[in-house]
DNA sequence: CTGTTAGCGCCTTCAT
DNA sequence: ATGAAGGCGCTAACAG
């Protein structure tokens, strides 16, 4: 590995031209910047990114930490973070949490210490006031997505998810549906506690009573949508749709209700969250909440870059989910029209 | 930030001290260590990490490239791949090639730049050329994943794509199926040339004459999967099963084959590759190729810390695939008993 | 056991 | 326009 000294001897000029040529800084004479380039051609020098950040005190790259790799979620996630970063010029180091909210705060830290311009964390278990702790303590600027964070507004980017919920169950019950399931994702999530209190008030909205027995608890599995939705057919839970508070589920659910026997959207209606990329390709396609993943992570990428650039950011508002109506779910038993007595 | 020496200070000890506490290295009395982690605790030092690595040369971390952060392959692959680092107390570094085979190398340039300890490369892009002399330039060691490198064996850790496709091929064949299509990923990829040998060969080795009518060149995606399988449709060509060489297609391929009224299995047969996670939940669950992606990245690292520690490492045997039979193969026309004549 | 002295490779005044 | 010198924060001999 060639260094700076090498190319300087071999040009014939002190360290200080050489890095002046590397950096465009300062005046050089023309001629002996083509020597400098010519030497560091020849010995094939790469300056050590090590030295470069110890010295700039930056190292000209944002962070950003998932709380997991898995699922098409976060994917679609890193992908455009992957982009946005690279159109400001910066490197994007990327950490998991490994699920677990000590090693998101490990995770933070780790990039802190490798002086990331900024850091982005999506976390799903941390607490707000650990957060906030960590927002306190993190001696480099931090963004946090897909939480609202009140006592910090401008330092979150996040989603309405309980207005997303709330749509979603009041449009099937404007579809004539009363009796609806919900299988949750983890509860303990500050996600999933939104879109469970989103179907509740969609249903005190409609004078729907509160029925206990038609929760249930997931944890955004594939498999479990398929175990607890088989739950609800053997306790002979009468509903006539089923909201999947994310589409894993919902396509688990889907292989039960049809090993059951039972036609979407004919004898059972059902709703996603998410918009996963399969949802429209399933037969029936499945109707879902579309989460705009990619402009949330452009946008939190966007005040990352500002708080890097020591630049004033203002509160983002938030995002809200749209409703993507595909087959799955048919006109219930109270629809106008088809009203029975109830 | 406090610093080493703002710590040696407030401990009234020298620099030297505190770092041997702080790595454990040397003896200290335990009487002056105690006063040193106190002085840590009580200013919140934290160890620049960069100074650290600059030092050392070396950062106890190793570096990842994936191709792309897109679809559910990288999100186990990554996932995987974390637990694994993390097994052996190094930092995992992710970074994209944003599915180009330049931007591949940038990649992996960076991370040498930041001297990871090793750095594992999982290119769909780049010639084997030129693999080999990013292997050959770059300052740490390399292992390539997903790859068979006759140049440098004990460098890769692959996967028999050709066979694994043969034996899915083989086994549509004897079920009966001879008319099969075939739907490609990049066919400028060594996977998508592979699968599609594998495809061919089965044809050959059963004596079924190879029809290029019946083979199309996708791109992995579900929508095209869709497109190429509507295409099929309207031009009539004749078959009774149809091999996607993923499953993102297959699924793809589903929709269509439904809107055009043909059922699975009963009037056409799928296969699929990769065993997605949502392979088994479909209606009717999909034949596929289960792929051992986890354990092949776990090799993969296995391998790049035994030469990150320069420890002698042999080739190893390339990985196979295993066939994963669901309900979306029923028996073809020339399965023994129903045989019709042809 | 602990302090002193050099680096690691680069950047940045301050002179010239 | 260029060089000399000091510093970024830490590690690693080498002396005591």
């Amino acid at each position: 590995m060639a260094t700076m000294l090498d190319v300087s001897l071999r040009a014939g000029v002190s360290k200080a031209t050489v890095s002046r040529v590397l950096n465009g800084t300062g005046q050089v004479k023309e001629s002996t910047r083509k020597r400098v380039f010519a030497a560091m051609e020849e010995l094939g020098y790469r300056p050590n990114f090590l030295a470069q950040s110890l010295a700039n005190r930056t190292s000209n790259s944002i962070g950003l930490v998932v709380s997991t790799f898995a699922g098409f979620y976060f994917g679609r996630l890193l992908q455009q973070a992957s982009r946005q970063t690279e159109a400001y010029g910066k490197q994007l180091i990327v950490t998991d949490g490994h699920d677990a909210p000590d090693r998101e705060e490990l995770a933070v830290q780790m990039l802190a210490d490798r002086r990331c311009d900024a850091i982005i964390l999506y976390t799903r278990f941390m607490s707000e006031k650990a957060i906030i702790r960590l927002i306190d303590e993190t001696p480099v600027p931090l963004i946090v997505i897909n939480r609202e964070l009140h006592q910090a507004h401008d330092k979150c980017v996040f989603f309405e998810q309980q207005d997303a919920a709330f749509q979603a169950v009041e449009y099937l019950i404007t579809q004539g549906h009363h009796d609806i399931a919900c299988i949750t994702v983890p509860i303990h999530t500050p996600t999933g506690k939104a879109r469970l209190i989103g179907y509740r008030k969609a249903l005190e909205k409609h004078g729907i009573p509160w029925d206990p027995a038609k929760v249930k608890y997931g944890d955004s599995t594939m498999t479990r949508g398929y175990e607890l939705c088989r739950e609800f057919l053997q306790e002979g839970v009468s509903v006539s749709a089923l909201f999947a508070c994310n589409d894993d589920m919902a396509l688990g659910a889907s292989k039960a209700l049809y090993q059951a026997g039972l036609r979407i959207p004919q004898d059972i209606s059902l709703f996603g969250f998410d918009d996963a990329p399969s949802a429209r390709w399933l037969e029936p396609g499945l109707s879902t909440v579309y989460l705009p993943i990619d402009t949330m992570i452009t946008t939190a990428i966007d005040q990352a870059i500002r708080l890097a650039n020591k630049e004033t950011i203002a509160a983002i508002p938030p995002f809200t989910g749209t409703l993507v109506l595909r087959e799955s779910v048919a006109p219930g038993p109270f629809f106008p029209g088809t009203e029975q007595t109830s």
